[in-house]
DNA sequence: GCCATTGTGAACCATACGGTACAGAATTCA
DNA sequence: TGAATTCTGTACCGTATGGTTCACAATGGC
């Protein structure tokens, strides 16, 4: 009773993303959106509220994904190797476009903050959780609990850092070296 | 044989470059410009070609007061010390709201980049300018060339970081506690 | 006092945006 | 086959944007 095909939701969402990702969401216009979706203004927001919330929508999934990211190299690999790991991976795709495409939740905090507040704190808070799990990883080495979170806000700065660096469109071997270059610091007061 | 009033020019960049570096290119509406230089569409436009050129002239206003606080700096203290104090002085100046503001750079590379990519540049363009003052002030602190530059590009990083961060909202003292972390960092290496 | 010159306010324009309405197409069930 | 239902393409709407035009007002020279 019903016209059941329906356009591949995930698919579109995560196409959808990439363009946020890429341009910001002021940037992104729905035009931008529906054609890279493939599907119409009407379908959309038959499935979508509006713009701004289908943006949360990608900046959790987003944030989801990132924090998986890192969680799981934590769980393979020594903590502080995890972290490195963490940094250094989205330059290590060699062919992976992404790399320019800088942190979406960085990208999001500093284009909202002072327009949209509420986004630019949901942003934010994605990266406390990220900081939380850098304190966690220093915690699994060894490091005593008031130090690993200095550290771990001092790493999640550096983190941020690395996203802005990244849309330079500086070659990826300055941004290796600035990496290997803290982590030689941070591991050098651990030892 | 003319009408001599004529609006305060200076003032008047001033005023909208607060609110660039605040709102960004996009979200800062020629209407909030007028509003906030306190002049009419037409006198803007016979003072300024238009948006994106007078936005890029005060990008680069930014970018020489900027450079020119740090030089001022590296004149009066030790070298390190000079940056450091470049790095916290944005923090220390309490009831200045621009510490919310973050970086016009590095706010600029990241609303542009992907978007437009010759504002991006410009921006980049500048901080590899602040950078090599960071090199200099190594240098001035005895660093030895190659590992000079090293530092200097890592600082470069966590100075991105600590301009996003800033737009966090998060405690000022925050800020200064991973300000300070890294430079201790920085000065082990080097003692 | 009158005219030339120049800066300014305000109306105007074309475009593009996010969002809605609606008619029509495609499918299922009878 | 045909009616009912649901999804989608497209036209449409109000608004807001960056930019232009133009008439008016304020000055200085005569």
């Amino acid at each position: 009773m019903a016209r059941p095909i329906e356009f591949d939701r995930p698919k579109a969402v995560n196409r959808a993303l990439a363009l946020f990702w890429r341009q910001g969401y002021q940037a992104t216009t729905l035009a931008d959106l529906l054609a890279a979706m493939g599907i119409g203004r009407s379908s959309f927001y038959a499935a979508f509220a509006d713009k701004r919330s289908f943006f949360i929508e990608c900046l959790d999934l987003w944030a989801a994904r990132t924090l998986d990211l890192l969680q799981r190299a934590r769980a393979e690999m020594a903590p502080l190797d995890a972290l490195q790991d963490f940094f250094e991976r989205s330059f290590l795709v060699a062919r992976n476009a992404r790399a320019d495409w800088g942190c979406m939740l960085v990208n999001t905090v500093l284009e909202t903050a002072g327009v949209d507040d509420d986004l630019a704190a949901r942003a934010s808070h994605h990266l406390g959780e990220m900081q939380g799990v850098f304190q966690a990883c220093l915690l699994d080495a060894g490091v005593e609990p008031g130090r690993a979170e200095e550290l771990a806000a001092m790493l999640m700065v550096f983190n941020e850092g690395i996203r802005v660096s990244s849309r330079r469109r500086l070659p990826a071997a300055q941004h290796l070296r600035s990496i290997a270059t803290a982590f030689r610091l941070v591991r050098g007061t651990l030892a």
